[in-house]
DNA sequence: CTGTATCCTTCGGGATACTG
DNA sequence: CAGTATCCCGAAGGATACAG
């Protein structure tokens, strides 16, 4: 994470930085989808292993770990026999998710654009010197 | 915030996929930084190099291919001596960059209290087992 | 001024096996 | 059930030098 140094006639930095910072949180693979499955209540870890299509034992438990340590998920160990493990996404973890929304709504408006773009890019690779 | 309401099956596969997708384009190191550059009108390579304090010349080169071969930018080139390139931003890059600020409130709301619980769970990090 | 070309390091993350 | 522990690989990105 670079708080880079303020520059006169910079790019609103506070704004960059700032979107870094929230990057950094959610940025990793499965970070979202985590807190996505965990929004809705307590769930626990097979549960969020067999909701998450794709995700290994130890990443699942890698990215549990950081989203604990930032406060986004609250972690509850009941010490029974076999074990069993909540995990909860808190308030700010949930407003996380909610300001993701016009993210979200923008890729699904613009994927096809893009893809379009990107054929056409690449169409023209020859070309293109 | 929606109501929690957990699918059977899976999170929302949708909602991931779209804001996976989004991350895509825009969770590079740079690529918001130069959006962000780009969106205020035409900018030229040396400017942006100036104003992203940190970037290398490579790195720059790079996203603003990728960003250009997505349409989120597009590069006009002035056949003078010494070359001059421009780069702007098209409207699908500026509804993007739009789309980010419920994240950079987001973060800046946040990000105390994260650092907060960061350093509490390190703290306790000789505690827990 | 606007890039390319190489080399090199770091790191996220997959596969797999083991454990309390 | 809920994790740890290793090994490994590819991709991202920094440093540096060269080029039209």
């Amino acid at each position: 994470m670079s708080e880079g140094s303020r520059l006169p006639g910079d790019v609103e930095p506070d704004v960059c930085a700032a979107f870094r910072d929230a990057l950094d949180r959610v940025g990793s693979k499965w970070g979202m989808a985590i807190i996505a499955a965990a929004s809705s209540g307590p769930i626990r870890f097979a549960e969020l292993h067999r909701t998450i299509p794709g995700i290994s034992r130890r990443m699942l438990t890698l990215t549990l770990r950081t989203l604990e340590r930032d406060g986004l998920l609250v972690r509850t160990v009941y010490p029974t026999v076999p074990p069993q493990v909540e995990y909860t996404a808190t308030s700010v973890a949930r407003e996380l998710f909610t300001s993701t929304r016009a993210l979200s709504e923008w890729a699904e408006n613009n994927h096809e654009k893009i893809t379009a773009s990107r054929a056409a890019y690449d169409r023209n690779a020859g070309t293109r010197r």
